[in-house]
RNA sequence: GGAGAGGUGGCGGAGUGGUCGAACGCGUCGGUCUCGAAAACCGAAGUACCCGCAAGGGUACCGUGGGUUCGAAUCCCACCCUCUCCGCCA
């Protein structure tokens, strides 16, 4: 949500981030409706001082036994124009807090301009791809060992889900066990287990209402199913005010995440890239205004610490303006190398958000022996997708004879397992 | 699911329909006192929005939304939530 007052102070600076999203501008629109509203706003306050003093003075009349007929009609009249007066000043806040709750975050200064993803900017590419003579992709791989099962998943649910059995399974916990471990233990995130359905408020302080709808699932009595553990967990400070030492706090999730994917028909059909349902290993992270930026690195080298342990060879990419989400005003993400498919695939998007959430559902710090409080800000990132960091380890970590390694790291997490191979 | 109780400021807890943004206590902050601290005493202190260069003024908020009234924390209606007991259940 936008800040208003911004808007009015730097109208032209608020259109220039529009348009670097590829959108008209915004702000005469915006600013006449406010201009509007806040004129009935005055009209309707000043009704109410009258009649509040008014009121005031027929209660002395009746103590002091005085006559107070002229002041009730007076206040019968005022009452027959409040009503739309009132009505008028909700109608456009109605309006204009429609208008502002669609208008996606305006992107950070830094943040390079561009149409689509092939404008992002790659900053740092780490590891390099291991040399794999015609390398399988992850789910011919888990085929083949019988652990990977996309017609059981179809059994079941459908397209999009798949069932994954023995050390699969058992290396999909591990991997989640191991991020979890990593996060809470080194990089100071505390470990929270959130609900996974949430009511329309929690979906909207995070910018998921009213726009993206489409790409949740709802249960029958009006929840939603969490696409993002960061939902839950930055909902977490919403309607509260906190107080800046506490700053910046540090959550971390492994959750089942739930996504429609509505608009992806037919793109990553088979395999288990682009599911229905996946776990992810989320951080989020509530700073003030000051310390987000830090804090933004931080987090992605905290992503990034995960792939290098896993010794998964990554590169990271600064997200152009047209290919950033609604919330943020700057995103990293993290493309994990993938040789059966021969290029990167995001595997974590890390975004500082600034204001832009804490403004809609209202989260807020004050600083020590400061009157005033400030919006904080909010990060979140992946730390990082188990389902695609499963199959980032099967392909890279692949044998000729189909087996897969498991990574140093992961191998406490195994019982000792040295690999996963056909009927070990 | 059945029965009952309740939702007031950071917390606890008052509040005959009018002078209540709200007593009182605790906690918090500033000050006096002290070598320092405690105690004591004095004082400050909700959130958001509107008007105003400012000083300052105004409006709203006592779970949420409606209603009655000149006037609602107080009355009426609906809903939400919490707690207790019973039943059922992972």
């Amino acid at each position: 949500m936008h800040d208003l007052r911004a808007i009015r102070e730097n109208p032209d600076l608020f259109d220039r981030g529009l348009a670097l999203r590829g959108l008209d501008p915004r702000s005469a629109v915006l600013l006449d409706l406010d201009l509007r509203r806040r004129a009935a706003q005055t009209a309707f306050q000043e009704m109410q001082a009258r009649r509040n003093e008014a009121s005031k003075l027929i209660g002395q009349y009746k103590r002091e036994g005085k006559d107070a007929q002229a002041i009730l009609d007076e206040v019968a009249s005022l009452k027959e124009r409040i009503p739309a007066t009132e009505e008028e000043e909700k109608r456009l806040g109605a309006e204009l807090d429609a208008l502002l709750a669609a208008l996606p975050n305006i992107p950070a200064a830094d943040v390079p301009a561009g149409k689509d993803e092939r404008d992002n900017v790659e900053i740092r590419r780490v590891g390099t791809p291991p040399v794999i003579a015609a390398p399988k992709q992850h789910f011919e791989l888990g085929e083949a060992l019988g652990l990977m099962r996309a017609d059981l998943g179809a059994k079941l649910s459908g397209a999009r889900f798949t069932v994954l059995r023995g050390q699969l399974a058992r290396l999909e916990r591990a991997i989640g066990d191991f991020m979890l471990d990593t996060h809470t233990r080194e990089f100071g995130y505390e470990e929270v287990s959130p609900p996974l359905l949430v009511k329309d408020e929690a979906a909207f302080g995070t910018a998921q209402l009213p726009k993206f709808a489409e790409d949740l699932f709802q249960t029958t009595n009006g929840y939603w199913l969490i696409p993002t553990a960061e939902v839950p967990l930055t909902n977490l400070v919403a309607d509260s005010i906190l107080d800046a030492e506490e700053l910046p706090l540090r959550l971390t999730a492994r959750t089942p995440c739930f996504r429609s994917e509505a608009g992806s028909a037919g793109r990553d059909t088979r395999g288990m890239i682009r599911q229905h349902q996946f776990y992810k290993v989320e951080l989020v992270s509530i700073t003030t205004p000051d310390q987000s930026l830090a804090e933004h690195e931080r987090m992605t080298e905290a992503a990034e610490t995960i792939l290098k342990r896993l010794g998964l060879p990554f590169r990271t990419v600064t997200l152009c303006s047209g290919d950033m989400g609604f919330s943020a005003r700057k995103t990293y993400d993290i493309e994990v190398w993938l040789p059966g498919q021969d290029t990167y695939r995001e595997i974590s998007s890390c975004s500082n958000c600034g204001d832009f959430q804490a403004r809609r559902m209202k989260a807020r710090f004050r600083a020590k022996g400061d009157k005033t409080t400030q919006f904080v800000h909010t990060l979140n990132g992946s730390g990082v997708a188990v389902g695609r960091c499963l199959i980032a380890v099967l392909e890279n970590y692949q044998q000729a004879d189909g087996s897969i390694l498991i990574p140093d790291v992961l191998k406490p997490y195994m019982n000792g397992l040295e690999r996963i191979a056909a009927h070990g």
